[in-house]
DNA sequence: TGGGCAGTGATTGTATGCAACGTACAGGGT
DNA sequence: ACCCTGTACGTTGCATACAATCACTGCCCA
């Protein structure tokens, strides 16, 4: 059931997207073939691979004879990002609205119980459970997008994804954020039990403006906090090799 | 000014590409990465290449160990994807016509004039012209989405562009189905100008409704016409093989 | 006769060597 | 002092060799 990932290319794609989103990369770092083959004890040809994988998504930048740098976020267009999601995840939902089996709708029912508990625990603020959080959620986004049967949409939401769960790990949330998700991945089962497309896609697309509404939020305070630190430039150490 | 392709991953990439678009390389084909490289007088590394980034746009599927195929066009959600196209050429268009400079609009002006002198000719059952034609129109709405200022809807427009573009291809139009295209060209120009988003956006996404409607007739014509034909059913030749 | 199994050929995955390109720095000329 | 250029180094792009995996055939055995 789980696709043991057996070749190195595979390994190394997602252990570089891992180190990416998390961070630990810092934007605009340039990514040498040789290092990362070092790095990972493997050779140059899967690295390769793994950095054109990395390409298509849009997370890293590659220039010919020049070589790979991660994407600065800071550059994104993050609403608009947010908003293209809307739409195609309105449609996601509009679609698999019609074509949910049963078995597909508990599965989803069940990942919602599992984010329920996450937040009733109430310790969000752990980085730990956090990542869990996410993941669940994007299990469940990404399961509704499965059962829409349009496989067309996997290019377009490989890249609309990622970048809202990097910002989304990046910011800290009240539980009462939760709480709102919850609340509208149940009403989204609601929706779809009683196969109402138009009322499915419609709870889709506020559920992601929401949420990027409540993002925007964070990052203007985020930003207003660090106000004071910035006033003196920050130091330009690192952000240009890869090589902690 | 013109990117002046001197990869040779590149070269076999937009080589390839042209191929399975062109259909002379019938759905299904395995495609060797050793027959390739021969064939184009390159090693297999930019081969390798070409078909991960085929891949990723839809066009050729990959599984491990066991090479590439060329995907079937038949088993595709034609309507689904012009659906979203819809959505999101209407998304990009929304955002263009805010953003849109006059140089920008005028090079759109020049392509219409094009487009429009081609249909004039009248000669588009021209393989040729129509070919010409369809570049125009990739120009065109690709010039759209560049002035909408959204990278992460190349992922997404990649996949969705391709498959229009074949079918179109391997259909033919009458010479007002080409009218109608052109005149909605120029409404969206006059929308643009006048920096209506709401305006260029719903006749945005009408143009490509409506291409799409008009693409379904023409796919229903000709599986009627040949319907008798396929009464004994097709010999199994071919289809498996890229070397002619 | 049918099914399983090992061997063989072909194809993909990975490693490595070499060539081409880009960058940085030093030296000389204006 | 500034700019231009040539040279040296590092990195990427491509080719090729080798290893691992898969598919297919023919054989053996139940």
């Amino acid at each position: 059931m789980e696709p043991k990932t057996e070749r190195a290319a595979d390994r190394a794609y997602l252990l570089l997207r891992r180190e990416i989103i998390g961070g630990r990369i810092p934007a605009g770092s340039h990514l040498a073939e040789a290092d990362l083959a070092t790095q990972y004890g493997l050779s140059r040809t899967p690295i390769r691979e793994s950095l054109r994988r990395l390409q298509s998504e849009g997370l890293v930048e590659v220039e010919p004879h020049r070589g790979a740098r991660v994407v600065d976020w800071n550059s994104f267009d993050i609403e608009g990002i947010y908003d293209l999601r809307a739409l195609i995840e309105g449609f996601v939902a509009h679609r698999a609205a019609d074509r949910l089996t049963d078995a597909q709708l508990s599965h989803l029912a069940e990942l919602c119980d599992r984010m329920e508990s996450l937040t009733a625990q109430g310790s969000l603020a752990d980085a730990e459970v956090m990542s869990d959080f996410a993941q669940l959620n994007e299990l469940f986004h990404g399961g509704i997008a499965e059962a829409a049967g349009a496989d067309y949409v996997i290019p377009a939401r490989s890249m609309l994804v990622v970048l809202p769960v990097i910002l989304q790990a990046l910011h800290s949330y009240a539980t009462v954020d939760f709480e709102r998700s919850n609340r509208h991945h149940r009403e989204l089962l609601s929706a779809f039990r009683s196969k109402d497309a138009e009322w499915a896609s419609s709870v889709m697309t506020s559920h992601v403006l929401s949420s990027k509404r409540r993002l925007m939020e964070a990052i203007r305070d985020k930003s207003k906090e660090s106000a004071a630190v910035m006033e003196l430039p920050p130091p330009k150490t690192s952000a240009d090799q890869v090589s902690a």
